[in-house]
Parts: structure tokens; C-alpha cells; sequence
RNA sequence: GGCGGGGUAGCUCAGUCGGUAGAGCAGUGGAAUCAUAAUCCAUGGGUCGGGGGUUCGAGUCCCUCCCCCGCUACCA
């Protein structure tokens, strides 16, 4: 971490947020991490770049990741600094049992390394750049030569361990085809790691070696134990929550989650986490980010200008969660207007205007339930089950779509009843029909809580869900709203975006 | 070079065990008028990247070629 938060941060974090929201709903114990990683070179170089000392800068940065979740609505139980002491007592505690357990020896190292990535290279990673120097092969990255002595990790020993973890734990890595990328890289071979760098000050000092620093990497992947409570194996968080359940990252970061993290915690007698997902990157409006290019999307800007849930819900929904994906204007006010203000937040409106006029400002009574009435209640109540399994995958795309089936299903099934026809012709049955959406609403609304719990609560205030009614387990017919609780004027919860006029 | 994933309606994409192509958005026509002019219905003659093959029949299996993306390797 060296510079302001981008939408791909923001993207990571959210998804975890809608997963532990989502989890937390449903009844589960969830601690939901995050933070800053803040040692390296890479960022002590930053710092001088901006004429700060290290801890002066990192202070300042990581000040703004905790700010995001501020904007984003991060629902994080804890956000962990890697300048923290509680991490550099656990980094250290991790090498000493590593080392312990014959993994770690003293050696030179002398190769490349680059910076910007924070990863050694291999000869055959690095060609002649075009200013004179050397760069990596992959992406250009400026690469340094490096030769001193260094702490090496037995990577070389860990290859028929790691695959058989894949092995063991097919849902280890994800997605799929993230997966078969690991497994083969594993599969032709590992080399061991250099672990420590003598010539860096900004990190860690090695147990017992003051004058090594701890690499990069090593250091802020222990952030995730750190924050557990390690080495404190016998506290409750740790006995709670680790193994992991989950570690949401970058596809950038995919190599050091599932091949160096797991053998780094192997090594040390410390059991991996069970799944690592990579999600893709953002485009802007067709085009690659970049600082040179000067259009990398700032979460504040996009949240102030379309909202924040209209945010939340465009990243979700805009492509299948592991892929690659385009933020354009044009995309998120298609799904802004089509999706959650006329699909979704008129339905509410239209049903809760006619309750609150026609039905005394309160949830109808209902009569006896057709097999209409039956067929939507029916999906409205299956629906949990199919979300549950979606986001268990963290298919965050295919929940939103498996809920919008419902939200079409409502709009068609008020045009057939129309009960602005039975409100002159059999009031009776028009209480029936809205009370039947607005029980399908309470459900759509509880469903996205997760998503965007800003809009969805409000839209279960107006359904007069009371705050403690708005589980999972309030889903279905027991918890049915009940006849004859007052309603607030309803107001619309989804606003349409309207393009300014080009010539104002 | 190897491995993996792709190339399907104007746009974004679905297409299970092979049976003669689907959704959403956009467009066109209509219905309705409760509602945020929001909804609903109807309407999609696309060589399913090219070519060849297997089959009674292939986006859907096999071969080959082209293009895109990812991982990885190599460059005497």
C-alpha cells in the first residue's frame, strides 16, 4: 500500500463486506478483516518520494483505506496495520517456528529484484528495458540487481505438500480456472524464496538477525494470523475463527495467497486458510487504469455521484464475480434506473402507495390465497435457499440475478391482478393482492439487506418490518407481516439518475 | 512453444447428457394507467470465428487454421 485507494480496492473489500453481511444475516459468527500493509521497499521508497519519513507516510495512507470503509459501508470487525505491534510479535513468532521446524536457511542471495511488484525474478523474468536498464519480462517493471546475504525459505520442499492441498481442498482456490493456473505453476516446480533483505530497513528485523528485515510478503500475508491473535493459539478468536474460511484478493496477488502463504503456514505447523477467491480487475469506460493515464476511478467520486448502493450493487452485478469487468457511465446508470428504480423500487412504490391510500396507511388484510397468490409467495420464500447457495460460492452475480427473477415476477403478477381495477370491483381481494407483494417484497428487501443495506432498510421501514424482524430467519411463512401495522408514507428508495441537459 | 479460458442477435452475455438457437439492454408495435413516464404483452430470418470430419442430426464431439485473454516456458 503506497498510494490512495482505488475502485479495486474498494471492489475486494466490498465483496467481503456483502459476504459477511450476508453471513451475519443468516445467523453466522463472521469476523470480517482488513487493513494496510505498510512495510517494504516499495514503500519506503514512496516515502521519500514524497519527503515523509516511512511511519509519517504509511500513517497517512492507511489513514485513507480505514477512511474508505467509512464511504463504502464496510461492515469490518477489525482492520490491521502491518506497523502494528501485535503483527510484528506474531511475524516473528511465525519465522522463529518456521525456522525451528528446519525450513529456513542462512545463504546469499544474488538476482533481481523488482520493487513495484515486490517479488524476486529469475533471469529469464527480466529482459533490457528501454531506458538502459533492466525490467521484467511481464509487465516492464523497473528490476534492480541485489547480492547479499539472505534468510531463504525451503520452498523446493513444499511442492508434493502444496498439491496435495489442492488436492485435498478442491475449493481451495477459486475460481476454476485460477485454480489450474496454481496447480500447474506448483506442478513445474518451486525454487526456494528469499525471505529477508539486508539492505532494507522499513520491516520487520529478523528474530535473532537484526540486521536482516523480514521480506515483503512474508510479512503482510502474517497480517490475516496476526489479526486472529497469533501466536496466542489459545485465545478465542483464534480458536473461533482460524482456519480462514476465505481470503478475498487481486488475481495480481493470486501466487502469494495459494503457493507461498499456505507453505509459509504449513512450515510452521500452522494450518492454511481453506479458501483463497481472486476477483478481476476494472476497466474505465473500456480502458486499463492508470496513474499516467490519469483515469484510475476514485471510490468517493463514483459513490457522491450515483450513490452508494447504486455502487455497490453495479459492482456486484456488472459481471460474473472472478472476471474482468468495464465500469462505464453508461452501465451503471442502466442498472441504476432499469434494475433498482423501475424494476425494484417501483414495484415498492406503486404497491405501497396503493396500501397506504386504499388501506388505511397500514399492512393489509389478507383473504384466502389463490394459486397466484401462492405461485409468488412460493418463489418469494424459495428464494433464500438459491441466494444462500450463491453466495456461499461468492456468485454475488448470480444471487442479484436469481433475486431479480422474483422482482419480475412481482411486476407481472400485479399487472394480472391489477388491483387498481379490484379496488373499485372487490376491495377485499385488492388487500389480498397487495398484501401478497408486500410479503414479497419483505423478502426481496431482507435478501439485499446484504448488498445495499442503506435502501434495503429503508425499504423495510416502509414494509413496518420492526428493525429485530430482518433475519434470515424471518424469512418465510412464520414471520409473515403482520395485518393492520401502520405504514409510513411511502417514498421512493431508489432514485433514477437523470443525465444533466448538455446544454445547462 | 506448452497449458488453460474465450470467439453466439446492435451491446453484455446464457446455452445441461449433441436434436435443427435463448435472456437482459437497445429498437419497433400494442395494452394498461396503481406507480419514480415507472409496468405488462408481442416482435430477434443472427453463416453460433474459418475450414474439414464423426453422426439420421453439432455452438454442443473430433481434427485443423485464425484472433483475443490468462498462466508458464524458451530464445540456439
Amino acid at each position: 500500500m503506497n498510494d490512495s485507494p482505488h475502485i479495486g480496492h474498494a471492489y475486494t473489500s466490498l465483496a467481503c463486506d456483502v459476504l459477511a453481511r450476508f453471513m451475519r444475516l443468516d445467523g453466522r459468527d463472521v469476523m470480517f478483516l482488513t487493513g494496510t500493509d505498510e512495510h517494504g521497499q516499495k514503500v519506503q521508497k514512496s516515502a521519500i518520494a514524497a519527503g515523509m519519513e516511512p511511519q509519517d507516510f504509511v500513517d497517512q495512507v492507511s489513514e485513507r483505506f480505514r477512511a474508505l470503509g467509512g464511504v463504502m459501508g464496510y461492515s469490518n470487525d477489525d482492520f490491521i496495520r502491518t506497523t502494528e505491534d501485535r503483527h510484528t510479535r506474531s511475524c516473528q513468532e511465525l519465522w522463529r517456528r518456521i525456522k525451528a521446524n528446519g525450513h529456513i536457511y542462512l545463504d546469499k542471495y544474488a538476482g533481481w529484484y523488482s520493487v513495484r511488484d515486490e517479488a524476486f525474478c529469475t533471469e529469464a523474468e527480466v529482459t533490457d528495458g528501454p531506458g538502459g536498464g533492466k525490467v521484467t519480462v511481464a509487465d516492464g517493471s523497473p528490476v534492480e540487481w541485489v547480492e547479499e546475504p539472505s534468510y531463504f525459505f525451503r520452498l523446493s520442499d513444499w511442492q508434493e505438500p502444496l498439491l496435495e492441498f489442492y488436492e485435498k481442498y478442491p475449493q481451495a482456490v477459486a475460481p476454476e480456472s485460477r485454480r489450474n493456473e496454481v496447480i500447474s505453476f506448483v506442478s513445474s516446480g518451486l525454487n526456494d524464496l528469499s525471505i529477508s533483505r539486508a539492505s532494507l530497513k522499513w520491516g520487520i528485523p529478523v528474530p535473532d538477525a537484526p540486521d536482516h528485515t523480514m521480506y515483503v510478503w512474508l510479512d503482510a500475508l502474517t497480517n490475516y494470523i496476526s489479526a486472529a491473535g497469533f501466536p496466542d493459539t489459545e485465545c478465542d478468536t483464534w480458536r473461533t475463527y482460524w482456519p480462514a474460511d476465505l481470503h478475498m484478493v487481486g488475481k495480481d496477488i493470486l501466487r502469494f495467497h495459494t503457493v507461498y502463504w499456505p507453505a509459509f503456514l504449513m512450515a510452521a505447523g500452522v494450518e492454511p486458510p481453506t479458501r483463497v477467491f481472486a476477483h478481476g480487475w476494472w476497466t474505465n469506460e473500456g480502458q486499463k487504469m492508470s496513474k499516467s493515464l490519469g483515469n484510475v476511478i476514485d471510490p468517493h467520486q463514483i459513490v457522491a455521484r450515483y450513490g452508494l448502493d447504486a455502487v455497490r450493487y453495479f459492482l456486484l452485478r456488472a459481471l460474473p464475480f472472478g472476471s474482468d469487468g468495464d465500469f462505464s457511465h453508461r452501465a451503471i446508470v442502466g442498472r441504476m434506473n432499469d434494475d433498482l428504480a423501475n424494476d425494484y423500487g417501483n414495484l415498492a412504490q406503486r404497491v405501497l402507495t396503493m396500501a397506504y391510500r386504499n388501506c388505511g396507511a397500514a399492512v393489509p388484510q389478507p383473504g384466502a390465497f389463490t394459486a397466484s397468490d401462492e405461485a409468488l409467495l412460493g418463489a418469494a420464500e424459495t428464494l433464500v435457499s438459491t441466494v444462500r447457495a450463491d453466495i456461499g460460492e461468492q456468485g454475488f452475480h448470480r444471487a442479484l440475478i436469481h433475486i431479480w427473477e422474483v422482482v419480475g415476477q412481482a411486476n407481472r403478477y400485479v399487472d394480472e391482478q391489477a388491483p387498481w381495477v379490484l379496488r373499485k370491483e372487490d376491495p377485499a381481494r385488492m388487500a389480498t393482492v397487495l398484501y401478497v407483494v408486500m410479503e414479497t417484497l419483505r423478502h426481496l428487501a431482507v435478501l439485499t439487506q446484504a448488498f445495499m443495506p442503506d435502501s434495503s432498510g429503508r425499504m423495510l421501514d416502509q414494509l413496518g418490518v420492526a428493525a429485530d424482524a430482518r433475519e434470515l430467519a424471518a424469512l418465510g411463512a412464520d414471520g409473515r407481516l403482520a395485518p393492520g401495522t401502520p405504514l409510513p408514507k411511502p417514498k421512493p428508495v431508489f432514485p433514477r439518475f437523470v443525465e444533466d441537459s448538455p446544454d445547462s
